[in-house]
DNA sequence: TTTGTTGCAAAAAATTTGCATTTGG
DNA sequence: CCAAATGCAAATTTTTTGCAACAAA
């Protein structure tokens, strides 16, 4: 559970304080690998008998971005959704607009052409995004009309 | 105005009429490069006079997109914003947290990428979105305290 | 003890929808 | 003519905020 030690160290490095509801938080979303949006997230909790409000989940999400712990993915319906990733490879998400369908797809590319944009223009870059939208082999081949 | 005779073709192409209230408003968003949000626009309409109702913005901006015109961007201050990108060559953006400056950069490798990462999955990519995040050159040098 | 945090409920912001009316084709 | 689009206002959805009670350090 080394990222809730690192949450933990986070919180209290700003002076701010480490409560049970940010570390119920940090540790559900550390339970799956899967991907979340607040509601989800509230829901999962509930669904545990542990009850954080949203107001907090909402307080709670731009500390854990700014931690590096977890960062936006994609905005979808209406809302952001985010993922963990400390600890993980980073990785890059195809999105298909047929059927919604994630898939995560590693690329090392990415990573040497931030680094170089990143010197090239002087810009502290923490994070990236790279997302390709389309369609899956599936609905490609309903989209496939006129 | 090529993009507007575009949008009406696909328009007319699906069987949808073309109103008064759609080329206002594809004319305005290529009458500059500026990124918008829906409210920007719909403002950016109205200081000229031309009245379109924000429901119609938010009803053709789909239409938009799925004609390849437009794109999302980004998510910042709790909505999206768009981008023409008809006639313009892709690019990416890069982000500043602390002060909310876009960087747009042009990057022909992440085209190679896309078209790769396409072939080697089988999707039929139509578009990407990659931003950098982190801090400009200013920004960064305020960030730097413990 | 001192502030930061919580939950709640209200408020704000963003987007969608129902419907009567208008209009493009 | 008639199905589709518009504007408006109401409804919905998502996020933020004010505040009294609470609790971490």
């Amino acid at each position: 559970m080394s990222e809730v030690k690192r949450f933990r160290e986070f919180i209290r490095g700003k002076g701010l304080r480490y409560t049970p509801e940010r570390e119920l938080i940090i540790t559900e979303i550390f339970s799956t690998h899967d991907h979340f949006d607040v509601d989800e997230l509230y829901l999962r909790l509930r669904r545990k008998n542990k009850r954080v409000s949203k107001a907090s989940i909402y307080r709670t999400i731009p500390l854990l971005i700014e931690s590096g712990l977890i960062k936006e993915v994609y905005f979808e319906n209406g809302h952001l959704h985010y993922e963990h990733i400390y600890g993980h490879k980073q990785h890059c998400h195809f999105r298909c607009m047929g059927c919604g369908k994630i898939v995560e797809f590693p690329d090392d590319e990415i990573v040497r052409i931030q680094n170089e944009i990143s010197k090239r223009y002087g810009f502290a870059v923490t994070s990236h995004r790279f997302e390709l939208l389309g369609y899956c082999p599936v609905c490609a081949r309903n989209e496939n009309g006129p």
